[in-house]
DNA sequence: GACTTATGGGCTATATAAAGATCATTTTTA
DNA sequence: TAAAAATGATCTTTATATAGCCCATAAGTC
Protein backbone atom coordinates (compact mmCIF):
# COMPACT_ATOMS: atom_id res chain seq x y z
CA UNK A 1 0.00 0.00 0.00
CA UNK A 2 1.67 3.01 -1.09
CA UNK A 3 -1.08 5.77 -0.21
CA UNK A 4 -1.64 8.72 2.27
CA UNK A 5 -2.24 7.96 6.23
CA UNK A 6 -4.38 9.30 8.10
CA UNK A 7 -2.80 11.75 10.62
CA UNK A 8 -5.17 9.23 13.11
CA UNK A 9 -2.92 6.38 12.02
CA UNK A 10 0.60 8.73 11.99
CA UNK A 11 0.12 9.96 15.03
CA UNK A 12 -1.15 6.27 16.67
CA UNK A 13 1.98 4.72 14.87
CA UNK A 14 4.11 7.90 16.38
CA UNK A 15 3.04 7.28 19.68
CA UNK A 16 3.31 3.25 19.97
CA UNK A 17 6.90 3.54 18.94
CA UNK A 18 7.65 6.53 21.44
CA UNK A 19 5.72 4.65 23.89
CA UNK A 20 8.17 1.66 23.23
CA UNK A 21 11.95 3.23 23.09
CA UNK A 22 10.55 5.18 26.45
CA UNK A 23 9.88 1.69 28.18
CA UNK A 24 13.02 0.02 26.39
CA UNK A 25 15.70 3.22 27.82
CA UNK A 26 14.02 3.18 30.89
CA UNK A 27 14.57 -0.87 31.78
CA UNK A 28 18.16 -0.20 30.06
CA UNK A 29 17.43 -2.70 27.94
CA UNK A 30 19.85 -1.95 24.21
CA UNK A 31 18.13 -2.18 21.06
CA UNK A 32 20.26 -5.43 20.02
CA UNK A 33 19.08 -7.01 22.98
CA UNK A 34 15.66 -6.02 22.55
CA UNK A 35 16.09 -7.29 18.92
CA UNK A 36 17.12 -10.22 19.53
CA UNK A 37 14.45 -11.72 21.95
CA UNK A 38 12.01 -10.71 19.32
CA UNK A 39 13.44 -12.02 16.98
CA UNK A 40 13.60 -9.30 14.43
CA UNK A 41 16.77 -7.23 13.42
CA UNK A 42 17.86 -4.11 15.15
CA UNK A 43 17.17 -2.58 11.65
CA UNK A 44 13.25 -3.28 12.06
CA UNK A 45 13.67 -2.03 15.95
CA UNK A 46 14.43 0.93 14.49
CA UNK A 47 11.68 1.49 12.04
CA UNK A 48 9.19 0.36 15.00
CA UNK A 49 10.53 2.80 17.37
CA UNK A 50 10.43 5.72 14.65
CA UNK A 51 6.46 4.95 14.30
CA UNK A 52 6.86 3.54 10.61
CA UNK A 53 3.47 2.39 9.90
CA UNK A 54 5.23 -0.49 6.99
CA UNK A 55 6.10 -2.95 10.20
CA UNK A 56 4.26 -5.67 10.69
CA UNK A 57 2.15 -5.66 13.84
CA UNK A 58 2.99 -8.81 15.15
CA UNK A 59 6.66 -7.36 15.05
CA UNK A 60 5.31 -4.51 16.75
CA UNK A 61 3.24 -6.61 19.39
CA UNK A 62 6.38 -8.54 20.06
CA UNK A 63 8.35 -5.81 21.05
CA UNK A 64 5.08 -4.29 23.05
CA UNK A 65 5.64 -7.18 25.00
CA UNK A 66 9.02 -7.51 25.56
CA UNK A 67 9.90 -4.07 26.95
CA UNK A 68 6.64 -3.60 28.65
CA UNK A 69 4.12 -1.71 26.80
CA UNK A 70 0.68 -3.20 27.05
CA UNK A 71 -2.04 -3.02 24.01
CA UNK A 72 -5.49 -2.33 24.74
CA UNK A 73 -3.98 -1.81 28.88
CA UNK A 74 -4.58 -5.90 29.75
CA UNK A 75 -2.31 -8.05 30.80
CA UNK A 76 -2.71 -11.67 29.09
CA UNK A 77 -5.76 -13.03 30.89
CA UNK A 78 -8.06 -10.16 30.71
CA UNK A 79 -6.50 -10.12 26.69
CA UNK A 80 -7.98 -13.96 26.34
CA UNK A 81 -11.25 -12.81 28.11
CA UNK A 82 -11.40 -10.12 25.77
CA UNK A 83 -10.93 -11.95 23.21
CA UNK A 84 -13.54 -14.56 23.98
CA UNK A 85 -16.27 -12.06 24.61
CA UNK A 86 -15.41 -10.60 20.85
CA UNK A 87 -15.61 -13.88 19.68
CA UNK A 88 -19.06 -14.54 21.25
CA UNK A 89 -20.57 -11.04 19.58
CA UNK A 90 -19.47 -11.86 16.44
CA UNK A 91 -21.69 -15.20 16.52
CA UNK A 92 -24.86 -12.91 17.19
CA UNK A 93 -23.84 -10.44 14.35
CA UNK A 94 -25.05 -11.19 10.78
CA UNK A 95 -22.08 -13.20 8.83
CA UNK A 96 -23.10 -10.80 5.60
CA UNK A 97 -23.72 -7.07 5.45
CA UNK A 98 -26.33 -6.16 3.26
CA UNK A 99 -27.53 -2.64 2.10
CA UNK A 100 -31.14 -2.51 2.74
CA UNK A 101 -32.61 -1.70 -0.68
CA UNK A 102 -33.90 1.87 -0.72
CA UNK A 103 -37.16 0.81 -2.48
CA UNK A 104 -40.35 3.50 -3.07
CA UNK A 105 -41.55 2.04 -0.12
CA UNK A 106 -40.18 4.66 2.07
CA UNK A 107 -41.56 7.40 1.31
CA UNK A 108 -45.06 7.43 2.16
CA UNK B 1 10.23 -12.65 10.21
CA UNK B 2 8.75 -16.23 10.16
CA UNK B 3 8.96 -16.84 14.14
CA UNK B 4 6.60 -18.12 16.42
CA UNK B 5 5.22 -15.32 17.90
CA UNK B 6 4.16 -15.41 21.91
CA UNK B 7 0.24 -15.98 23.25
CA UNK B 8 0.43 -12.40 23.50
CA UNK B 9 0.61 -11.15 20.31
CA UNK B 10 -1.51 -13.86 18.66
CA UNK B 11 -4.51 -13.11 21.22
CA UNK B 12 -3.93 -8.91 20.44
CA UNK B 13 -4.10 -9.63 16.77
CA UNK B 14 -6.83 -11.52 17.33
CA UNK B 15 -8.70 -9.15 19.25
CA UNK B 16 -7.95 -6.64 17.41
CA UNK B 17 -8.94 -8.33 14.39
CA UNK B 18 -12.21 -9.48 15.93
CA UNK B 19 -12.93 -5.56 17.50
CA UNK B 20 -12.43 -4.46 13.64
CA UNK B 21 -15.14 -7.01 12.28
CA UNK B 22 -17.49 -6.98 14.93
CA UNK B 23 -17.48 -2.86 14.73
CA UNK B 24 -18.23 -3.03 10.72
CA UNK B 25 -20.63 -5.65 10.49
CA UNK B 26 -22.43 -3.41 13.50
CA UNK B 27 -22.35 -0.16 11.12
CA UNK B 28 -23.93 -2.07 8.34
CA UNK B 29 -20.28 -1.33 6.26
CA UNK B 30 -19.43 -4.34 3.34
CA UNK B 31 -15.94 -5.53 3.35
CA UNK B 32 -15.53 -3.96 0.09
CA UNK B 33 -16.44 -0.42 0.95
CA UNK B 34 -14.26 -0.38 3.88
CA UNK B 35 -11.24 -1.49 2.10
CA UNK B 36 -11.58 1.29 -0.71
CA UNK B 37 -11.89 3.86 1.88
CA UNK B 38 -8.87 2.51 3.55
CA UNK B 39 -6.88 2.23 0.26
CA UNK B 40 -6.73 -1.30 0.77
CA UNK B 41 -7.34 -4.60 -0.90
CA UNK B 42 -10.56 -6.74 0.42
CA UNK B 43 -7.98 -9.74 0.97
CA UNK B 44 -5.85 -7.29 3.35
CA UNK B 45 -8.62 -6.77 5.01
CA UNK B 46 -9.81 -10.45 5.30
CA UNK B 47 -6.52 -10.97 6.64
CA UNK B 48 -6.70 -8.08 9.19
CA UNK B 49 -9.93 -9.43 10.74
CA UNK B 50 -8.51 -12.68 11.27
CA UNK B 51 -5.58 -11.32 12.94
CA UNK B 52 -3.05 -12.24 10.74
CA UNK B 53 0.39 -10.80 12.52
CA UNK B 54 2.04 -10.17 9.11
CA UNK B 55 -0.22 -7.39 8.36
CA UNK B 56 1.22 -3.56 8.22
CA UNK B 57 0.32 -1.87 10.97
CA UNK B 58 -0.51 1.14 9.07
CA UNK B 59 -3.26 -0.84 7.42
CA UNK B 60 -5.14 -1.96 10.46
CA UNK B 61 -4.91 1.72 11.72
CA UNK B 62 -6.37 2.79 9.27
CA UNK B 63 -9.52 0.52 9.16
CA UNK B 64 -9.16 0.47 12.65
CA UNK B 65 -9.79 4.48 12.79
CA UNK B 66 -12.38 4.08 9.90
CA UNK B 67 -14.43 1.56 11.29
CA UNK B 68 -14.76 3.00 14.84
CA UNK B 69 -12.05 0.83 16.73
CA UNK B 70 -9.78 3.15 19.14
CA UNK B 71 -6.66 2.26 19.97
CA UNK B 72 -5.07 3.31 23.53
CA UNK B 73 -9.02 4.08 23.88
CA UNK B 74 -8.24 8.04 22.49
CA UNK B 75 -9.61 10.13 20.29
CA UNK B 76 -7.30 12.44 17.90
CA UNK B 77 -7.11 15.07 20.29
CA UNK B 78 -5.93 13.15 22.92
CA UNK B 79 -3.93 10.90 20.81
CA UNK B 80 -1.75 13.98 19.77
CA UNK B 81 -1.64 15.33 23.40
CA UNK B 82 -0.11 11.92 24.42
CA UNK B 83 2.26 12.08 21.89
CA UNK B 84 3.58 15.01 23.28
CA UNK B 85 4.20 14.20 26.54
CA UNK B 86 5.80 10.85 24.82
CA UNK B 87 8.41 13.25 22.69
CA UNK B 88 9.17 15.32 26.14
CA UNK B 89 9.56 12.38 28.04
CA UNK B 90 11.66 10.65 25.68
CA UNK B 91 13.86 14.01 25.81
CA UNK B 92 14.98 13.69 29.45
CA UNK B 93 15.40 9.51 28.78
CA UNK B 94 19.39 8.84 28.08
CA UNK B 95 19.65 8.45 24.46
CA UNK B 96 21.94 5.52 24.31
CA UNK B 97 21.59 2.99 27.03
CA UNK B 98 24.89 0.83 28.48
CA UNK B 99 24.72 -2.30 30.99
CA UNK B 100 26.77 -0.54 34.33
CA UNK B 101 30.27 -2.35 34.26
CA UNK B 102 30.13 -5.11 37.38
CA UNK B 103 33.02 -4.06 38.75
CA UNK B 104 35.52 -5.89 41.48
CA UNK B 105 34.28 -2.21 43.09
CA UNK B 106 31.19 -3.57 43.70
CA UNK B 107 32.16 -6.23 46.51
CA UNK B 108 33.33 -4.97 49.21
C1' DG C 1 -37.64 -20.52 -3.66
C1' DA C 2 -35.29 -17.36 -6.80
C1' DC C 3 -32.20 -13.74 -7.06
C1' DT C 4 -28.53 -10.80 -5.59
C1' DT C 5 -24.63 -9.85 -3.21
C1' DA C 6 -21.12 -10.45 0.35
C1' DT C 7 -17.79 -13.38 1.72
C1' DG C 8 -13.99 -16.97 1.69
C1' DG C 9 -10.34 -18.91 -0.57
C1' DG C 10 -6.89 -19.59 -4.24
C1' DC C 11 -3.86 -17.95 -7.81
C1' DT C 12 0.10 -15.08 -9.98
C1' DA C 13 2.89 -10.97 -10.58
C1' DT C 14 4.95 -7.25 -8.42
C1' DA C 15 6.40 -4.13 -5.05
C1' DT C 16 8.81 -3.75 -0.99
C1' DA C 17 9.73 -4.99 3.85
C1' DA C 18 13.24 -7.24 6.38
C1' DA C 19 17.75 -9.30 7.18
C1' DG C 20 22.42 -8.69 7.51
C1' DA C 21 26.41 -6.36 6.88
C1' DT C 22 29.17 -2.15 7.13
C1' DC C 23 30.64 2.52 8.58
C1' DA C 24 30.32 7.04 11.04
C1' DT C 25 28.74 9.29 14.93
C1' DT C 26 27.22 9.94 19.42
C1' DT C 27 27.14 8.81 24.11
C1' DT C 28 28.49 6.90 28.30
C1' DT C 29 31.80 5.05 31.51
C1' DA C 30 36.34 4.49 33.53
C1' DT D 1 40.22 12.41 27.79
C1' DA D 2 40.44 7.82 26.09
C1' DA D 3 38.02 3.68 25.24
C1' DA D 4 34.01 0.98 24.51
C1' DA D 5 29.65 0.47 23.20
C1' DA D 6 25.12 1.90 21.44
C1' DT D 7 22.91 4.16 17.97
C1' DG D 8 21.83 6.08 13.22
C1' DA D 9 22.19 5.53 8.58
C1' DT D 10 22.98 3.33 4.10
C1' DC D 11 23.36 -0.51 0.85
C1' DT D 12 22.36 -5.15 -1.25
C1' DT D 13 20.01 -9.32 -1.33
C1' DT D 14 16.25 -12.14 -0.32
C1' DA D 15 11.85 -13.24 1.30
C1' DT D 16 7.17 -12.23 1.23
C1' DA D 17 3.12 -9.16 1.78
C1' DT D 18 -0.08 -7.06 -1.19
C1' DA D 19 -2.93 -6.10 -5.26
C1' DG D 20 -5.92 -7.77 -8.41
C1' DC D 21 -7.80 -11.20 -10.48
C1' DC D 22 -10.67 -15.41 -10.34
C1' DC D 23 -14.47 -18.79 -8.71
C1' DA D 24 -17.50 -21.23 -5.32
C1' DT D 25 -20.35 -20.79 -1.61
C1' DA D 26 -23.00 -18.68 1.92
C1' DA D 27 -26.15 -15.38 3.35
C1' DG D 28 -29.39 -11.93 2.92
C1' DT D 29 -33.59 -9.86 0.23
C1' DC D 30 -37.76 -9.92 -2.40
Amino acid sequence: MTRPYSRYSRDAGALLGGLIRAARTERGLSAQEVAERAGISRGLLQRIEKGKLTCAIGAVFEVAAIVGVRLFDADEATLARHLNQTRDKLALLPKSVRKKRTTVHDDF
